[in-house]
DNA sequence: AGATTGACCGTGT
DNA sequence: GACACGGCCAATC
């Protein structure tokens, strides 16, 4: 810190905050947004530790393949409900990107 | 300070 | 489409 005032994990959740609803992103995505490319795992980390699930919606990252990873608050089973509450496309067990990737 | 881990991704077979 | 391998990052032990 002291060049931006902001570490990687605060720019990682103004993003993740930035998803509206209906959509989803993916870590990769994430990770190029806030300006490392090959940051995706770090992403999924920082995720790990948020604890602020209204103030960033965790629950609509999802793997490049579309696939729902993790989740501390109920594990990819709660994370998939509140996906198909916000109206996002699935495909089986997987988010459709094509339709609900966040671009 | 060094090693390990984790909600990953891209590529090759 | 599924499985295996390697690479890269940041946080944690």
């Amino acid at each position: 810190m002291n060049d931006s005032e902001i570490s990687f994990s605060e720019r990682v959740y103004t993003i993740v905050a930035q998803i509206p609803c209906g959509k989803v992103a993916t870590y990769g995505d994430i990770a190029k947004r806030s300006g490392n490319v090959k940051a995706a795992r770090a992403v999924g980390m920082c995720m790990n530790k948020n604890r602020d699930t209204y103030r960033v919606p965790c629950h609509r990252v999802v793997a490049s393949t579309g696939e729902l990873t993790g989740y501390a608050f109920g594990g990819v089973e709660a994370k998939r409900k509140k996906l198909l509450e916000e109206g996002i496309v699935f495909v089986g067990d997987r988010v459709d990107l094509k339709k609900s990737e966040w671009k």
